[in-house]
DNA sequence: TCTAATCACGAAACCGGTTTCGTAAATAAA
DNA sequence: TTTATTTACGAAACCGGTTTCGTGATTAGA
């Protein structure tokens, strides 16, 4: 391998232009101290012989880094790779760096990732929490250390910070309402979460939308997924069996539907005819899914880019507070051929 | 906004425990020069003051950040979200964080984020490249900085470094034989690059079946989408429109599936009767699709994984020289029913 | 018993920037 | 003309770890 060569530093330019270390530093910076002269002196020589900035000498003295953290739960779901694309959007306008981090639902995880942020690796934190996480002290222990947290989509309420979430509640209740107005009697919800925010939510929604139209909640229309695939998918197919006609499914997450087109063609049910479907997903094949898949459509990209753009505006302001509420940014329900015209 | 509490100093452990900085520090990085029992001590400290190094100190002294940085074209793809699953799962196993960069295809881009890797932010990158990346010169000053750096997928035959990839020649070869056994006697080519070499080498593969089986070559047979979505729909559509019967189509990639599907669907055409498909693809819903999508799916996690280790590994030891070679990881050919059985 | 290692630890330099503070020269104000 | 500012820059401390080197005390070897 290569030697690691002697890196170019700030001292060596300032040797080879006849000035201090100092001077060079404030003249790369644009400081008003220097003269307009100097300034083209030393940035000639910076690009000259190509001087790249030791970025870890710098944050060691200025106290940042920027660097924003970004801990998600996968990033094999078009959410979240969405949401991705939208804090590196705002990242890359900004000249801030994106770490990121996957929990894979796991609270431990999730609790060492933060513990190492306590050690100013990061300006700021962007978070959607692990399935598994109930309690926030893992949380506390960094707002602690003063270092910004934002939450997107799935978020703890028990926590006071900035949270940029989509209207869970309202767009379940939409689209159960949709089902109901289609014709259907029993409606499913899919979930895979008792604890976590946002199916929480869609439940709420789900049951409101029950209630608004009198129908009938009980607790084993309710399916809560586990991780074994195989288990679950058992479990939707003896559903489905059992079930009379004119069944609706609400599926509360992306992962959810295509289990359910899997117990429908093995089952030879028929989409929309015996059972409607409705998902919330950002998959862009739900289009061509057979049939063509309803969705609630989050807005993955700009939830990414608002909390993104939020941390930053955080993080440049000297005395900007992070206002510690809610912003909602409506999905979409995409009326397609899962449901009945 | 909470005050930036200073921070928790080695320095202070160090007064706490009556010891020096250069002890403490041993300590905790387990040195042989310092007796269990002091160890002991400075640990309990630690663990009750819960004390976290600044890691960017440590990476300031040590010129290793304990980072690796990943350049993807976009995240928005199976096979880049897989990929990069597979890179985090090494990572959070040896210790070492990911920094991630989306060049969006475009050339600037990679070259600005190349050239702040040249800062020593990073102890090694795994990159695969843009789509207008045709030049090495970004690639090659980072080299020249000692910068390990390996491809994954997307690689450049022009330099010489290890590259992790898929059997792009032969899987596109045997995807096109497939189609020519099942009957089709002209076959489209999906691309969406000149240049790149996983689009190269598909094609190679394409043109190696056709000769084999006898059948012409032809330059209208190839459609390059450009960025145009509209332009590059039209463009699918008329080809298929003039095309006679038993035609069969390969997508290079898998965002140039879907296209077709909604082009046979507004043709009335269908698949895989009129129009048999084929597309390199690393999406779970390929199964779903209608009709469900044959697929060339390519191992991405492994390759992510593998690229990874590989590089952690150039990393850890000290005079462990990449290999410069490629290593093919197979990717499978999944018949389903987008084309005849 | 005397010398040679070994052990356990501390002082201080160091990594490469940033920032504070001091100062000589130039300019402005009185 | 004298004093007060401003300008343009440099010396040195500093950020928080790591590493080198030196040293007294203890142990091993002869």
């Amino acid at each position: 391998m290569k030697e690691k060569i002697n890196n170019l530093t700030i001292k060596m330019l300032a040797g080879q232009l006849g000035l201090s270390v100092s001077t060079v530093s404030k003249a790369i910076s644009d400081s008003h101290e220097i003269s307009a002269s100097t300034k083209q002196r030393v940035n000639d020589l910076v690009q000259k012989l190509n001087y790249v900035p030791n970025p870890y000498a710098s944050s060691l003295r200025t106290r940042n880094s920027k660097t924003i953290g970004v801990v998600i739960p996968e990033v094999a779901d078009s959410f979240f790779a969405q949401a991705i694309n939208g804090i590196e959007s705002v990242a890359q306008e900004k000249g801030y760096h994106v770490l990121i981090y996957l929990s894979h639902e796991n609270f431990e995880k999730e609790k060492k990732i933060l513990k190492d942020f306590e050690s100013g690796r990061v300006d700021g934190v962007l978070i959607s929490v692990a399935k598994e996480t109930t309690q926030h002290c893992h949380i506390d222990a960094l707002m602690d250390k003063a270092v910004p947290i934002i939450f997107f989509d799935r978020v703890m309420d028990e926590v006071t910070t900035a949270k940029i979430i989509t209207n869970d509640c309202e767009s379940a209740r939409l689209a159960t309402e949709y089902l109901i107005k289609k014709g259907c009697n029993r409606i499913l919800f899919l979930s895979f979460s008792h604890t976590l925010s946002i199916t929480c939510k869609r439940l709420a929604g789900y049951k409101k939308a029950l209630l608004d139209n009198h129908l009938k909640y009980a607790d084993n229309n309710i399916l809560t997924f586990s991780n074994d695939a195989k288990k679950d998918y058992l479990l939707l197919q003896k559903k489905l069996k059992s079930a009379s006609k004119d069944v609706g499914i609400l599926a509360s997450v992306e992962k959810l539907a295509l289990p359910i087109y899997q117990a429908c063609e093995d089952l030879q049910l028929s989409i929309p005819e015996d059972v409607q479907v409705i998902s919330f997903s950002n998959s862009d094949s739900a289009a061509f899914l057979h049939p063509p898949l309803t969705t609630i459509t989050q807005p993955a990209f700009e939830i990414g880019k608002t909390a993104a753009s939020l941390l930053v505006k955080t993080l440049e302001r000297k005395n900007f507070e992070l206002p510690m509420e809610e912003i909602v940014i409506p999905s979409d329900l995409i009326i397609r051929k899962s449901t009945l015209p």
